[in-house]
DNA sequence: TTGAAAGCGCTAACAG
DNA sequence: CTGTTAGCGCTTTCAA
């Protein structure tokens, strides 16, 4: 089929190892003249490493294994492989990604990931997301990514939510807004733990924070993109409501999209009489947006990239969950 | 570090050979008592299968490779790795994916990606173009979806755009729309081949094709997301112009969303006043959109299932470019 | 039915 | 500086 290194050595008339050396730098020096010849003959051969057969001796294939709920398949959070793949590709090696799709359990997606013998494997939900790990699995696993292990066996890497929301809040409340209305999703972790930075921010701010409306953008107890939206009913009762808001805080761009249509019809000016901000910096949306929105950006590329670095030192990374900062991008419905 | 077969096999009294029909159902017949200890002691000892290994006899990893131009990240065509996958899964193999970015070229990717031996090798490019692929690889890679070898040495899948804004158009048609402004995508050959269709329809319903209004979306050269957008324009000139549109057939979702924004600008219905399609079906938008929008679904899902039937089928696909058919998503733009 | 041995392509250890 | 050899874990062929 394709050439070895022996039909290589053959051909030039020296052993397999000095073909080895020469084609990989093994750090034997030779003579250049040599070096280049079995270059050309590698060459000529149409020559392609065989890194199955290098893994038998080296114990693993040059590949970081990423294991994720949905992942692949994901829009936007697409953005966790390319901070990985990046910095992954550094270390010459490259990522092997397998999607956790239809009834396959995380057990047997691991079994199957490690088949393969990557060098490491990393674990990511699609959102964050607590993940209940089989426990023979915790030290197979070297990092999770917009997750955290249930029983913290694992080091992961998680967006920091609370601290979003707190910013993002504030940033509101610096333009001068007061009533503060939040469309969250509902049934998620990310949700309840911006919800707690955004009660925060309003009680710092010495606003009526008893009074802080939190509403789910959707009836059903888990927030989801098929559930039955209830955002054009909250914008429209709030809007009519005792309590006009003077901004609402969306749970994602998509909410935000919904709370446009729902603000238009009542003819309502963004951002003059209701500034409105979100999560995810989804730009296909966010920035389309007429006026485009200002959104605190999710980080998925710097959890990918901060992934890496962890899978590749040579020693573990203590176990801990890393929150790591959004981005609050500014646009203009704020 | 792992266990291998050999551990199994001393452990259990037994020769390797055992061991290996044991555990993976060699023809052979064995007493099932054996086969049920070996099967323990494996679990037991945490024994997972060596790809890498087995590969040196098979001389092949159960891999499909991958080649994307940058799908991978890609928003919505990651439909394609779906397709691919279910497909590639059925036949105990996984898919392993890589993009082409940065500065790479598909001589120097293709050959990275042959170091692993996959079974077989999909080359996939982000939209729908025409790929100059380097001839010492037109039989490394068994199959090129969306898009097409420039030489036609390839099997090719590509999106039936023709087909589509034929279709589209028709429907529009049949909706009673006479006077229909097309913002095509401009530099790309979907667009170019979508124009053909559209033109074609028109024609065959007798109505002035001559006359046809054809756009370019952005005014760059090329389309892309980044350059800097016509759509508010060419709206706002035609809905004042002399031959105002009753329906506008748009190159993708994004446009289309703009276009929507522009509209309601201009204080005109959708879509009583004037329809809006388009092409793409980028779920998150189109479904959100309101009204929603109707839309032609590009075949992603179904060039991706395709392409494994391709690559696993045991006698080579005659070298050809199918053209597989976008589906008509209707939704209430129209 | 099971065992022994060879060999896949490569690199590391040891000789020359 | 270069050659020889062993062995990684597995499957396959040949013997028992």
């Amino acid at each position: 089929m394709t050439a070895s290194l022996s039909d290589i050595a053959i051909r030039a008339g020296v052993s397999v190892k000095t073909v080895s050396g020469a084609l990989h730098g093994g750090s034997a020096r030779m003579s250049e003249e040599t070096r280049q010849r079995i270059k050309e003959i590698a060459e000529e051969l149409g020559y392609v490493t065989n890194f199955a057969a290098r893994s038998m001796r080296q114990g693993w294939m040059p590949l970081v294994g990423l294991v994720a709920d949905d992942l692949i398949t994901s829009p936007f959070a697409t953005e966790i492989i390319r901070g990985l793949d990046g910095a992954v590709r550094a270390a010459d090696m490259a990522v092997f990604a397998m999607t956790l799709g239809g009834h396959r359990s995380i057990a047997s997606i691991l079994d199957e990931m490690r088949r393969f013998r990557p060098r490491a494997i990393a674990y990511a939900a699609m959102y964050h997301k607590s993940v209940d790990l089989p426990p023979e699995f915790a030290d197979a696993v070297g990092v999770m990514i917009n997750c955290r292990d249930a029983n913290d066996r694992v080091t992961s890497l998680v967006p920091d939510e609370t601290g979003a929301a707190l910013e993002i809040t504030n940033y509101l409340i610096d333009a001068g807004r007061r009533n503060i209305a939040f469309i969250n999703l509902p049934g998620l972790l990310a949700g309840e733990l911006r919800e707690l930075g955004f009660r925060r921010a309003l009680d710092q701010a010495g606003i009526d924070g008893a009074g802080a409306i939190v509403l789910p953008a959707v009836s059903k107890a888990i927030y989801s993109d098929r559930a039955h939206s209830l955002v054009a009913t909250h914008v429209q009762a709030l809007m009519n409501g005792p309590r006009r808001p003077d901004a609402i805080l969306c749970g994602n761009d998509r909410v935000a999209m919904e709370v446009y249509a729902a603000l238009r019809r009542e003819g309502a000016a963004i951002p003059d009489d209701v500034a409105i901000a979100s999560f995810d910096n989804q730009v296909e949306i966010a920035s389309r947006l007429d006026p485009p929105l200002t959104t605190m950006a999710l980080p998925h590329r710097a959890m990918g990239r901060q992934a890496a670095q962890i899978l590749l030192a040579e020693d573990r990374a203590p176990v801990g969950v890393q929150k790591l900062p959004f981005q609050l991008v500014e646009r203009a419905s704020v």
